[in-house]
DNA sequence: GCCAACGTTGGC
DNA sequence: GCCAACGTTGGC
């Protein structure tokens, strides 16, 4: 079962929108960069957890679990013409863009703040520390096992 | 709000 | 296929 951050804008959709949705369940849709699309089409399986990353507020950082509970699927959204994320080059038959839904897990008490993570030698592979603008990227076993003793 | 990093677009 | 221009992300 591997292991995922998943960035957000909290004014945007935040680890407490995701616990008040319905079902604690939500699409995790909208995006729309290459790398992170190949995670999501590629790579993404049902229990997978998922560490949700606000990121773009005052207190940037580790905000919670969720976890995967769907297969990816092709995100609607690149054919809805009105919608922000529409994207007129993706024919039904090869869906450009993918998507899953993912089920609210639990918020920390405190936030892991970016600095916080960025003083654990421990953690200073993570590729949130190297590649700062993906915004869905892998987490070692490793550095999950190591995150899951700073948070509570 | 600024600015660095970096992904995407489009002319050639 | 290169690369300059441009747009977006995200930390501060």
């Amino acid at each position: 079962m591997a292991h995922w951050l998943f960035k957000t804008e909290p004014s945007e959709f935040s680890i407490d929108d995701l616990q008040t949705s319905a079902q604690q369940t939500a699409r995790w849709d909208g995006i729309r960069n290459y790398q992170a699309r190949n995670f999501i089409r590629d790579q993404l399986q049902p229990g997978d957890t998922v560490w949700i990353y606000h990121s773009q507020c005052s207190k940037t950082g580790l905000a919670g679990l969720a976890k995967v509970v769907s297969p990816p699927y092709p995100d609607p959204s690149q054919w809805e013409p009105l919608s922000p994320y529409f994207d007129v080059k993706s024919t039904e038959n090869s869906p450009r863009w993918f998507c899953i839904d993912i089920q609210y897990q639990r918020s920390f008490s405190a936030v892991l703040s970016l600095p916080a993570i960025k003083s654990e030698p421990a953690l200073a592979d993570m590729i949130l520390l190297k590649q700062g603008r993906l915004s869905i990227q892998p987490i070692s076993e490793t550095q999950a096992a190591h995150l899951l003793r700073l948070v509570n």
